[in-house]
DNA sequence: ATAGATGCAAAGGGTTTGCACTTGA
DNA sequence: TCAAGTGCAAACCCTTTGCATCTAT
């Protein structure tokens, strides 16, 4: 990441303008309407040079491809709604996971994903 | 599922051998001992019927490809080992969920995986 | 000027599919 | 017998990489 280019300045746009964890596919769509002809490679390769940089963090959700969301939020969880597909952010923490956690294990972190229907989703 | 051959008898026998989540080539590997020339077509052909007829069920974890186990077990959630990348089932469940749950979301399941060291991996 | 960055196309890795051959009932 | 099932190889999809060209400094 050592220059700045406006394929660069676009992709970190994208994850300015959009507040949930985006795909490669989604950042080169959102990417092209500021930047005309960028290429998914310059999208990897920048998402995995953020990642490295600890300016993205992945999100990744059980059987699906990572998605990537700016760094920096609080510890929190994911809502995956099976209506729209989005992914969203859920402030809490169900804590007290070191009781489930077998005897002799030694407990580092966990990830809890809930399945439903967003609110959009669920009036339709 | 119309015929009984030996390879699906092979790929059945693996999962009931092997007592954790499998992956196809995990499946294929285990499966040649009992048929050697079985092909990894029909490994995937053979977990994707047995899927369809409910015999197994995925496991999905966090940026990993999916693994497969038998269904009938009661629900879980896993221990996913950074030592030996082996998944443990854990029997319990965080429960009040529901209470993460965005208002007007509609919750309809969830899943829990912890991350750590397993009881060997945490001794070495 | 020049090394870093880009875009294209080819290469990789894992999963699915087409097709001729095999085999269970 | 003969359609379901199998194995091989090709096709696919997503991601990474090689390379010639472009560009920020």
């Amino acid at each position: 990441m050592e220059r700045k280019t406006r394929q660069r300045d676009a992709i970190r746009q994208v994850f300015e303008e959009i507040p949930r964890p985006l795909g490669p596919q989604e950042v080169l769509d959102a990417g092209r309407e500021h930047v005309a002809g960028l290429g998914i490679a310059t999208v990897y390769r920048t998402i995995n040079a953020l990642l490295d940089t600890g300016w993205l963090v992945p999100v990744e959700l059980p059987g699906e491809p990572p998605r990537y969301e700016r760094a920096g939020a609080a510890h929190h969880h994911h809502f995956h709604c099976r209506g729209c597909a989005r992914v969203y952010e859920i402030p809490g923490c169900p804590g007290d996971l070191q009781e489930l956690t077998p005897a002799g294990f030694a407990l580092e972190g966990h990830e809890v994903v809930l399945y439903g229907r967003c609110a959009r989703c669920a009036a339709a």
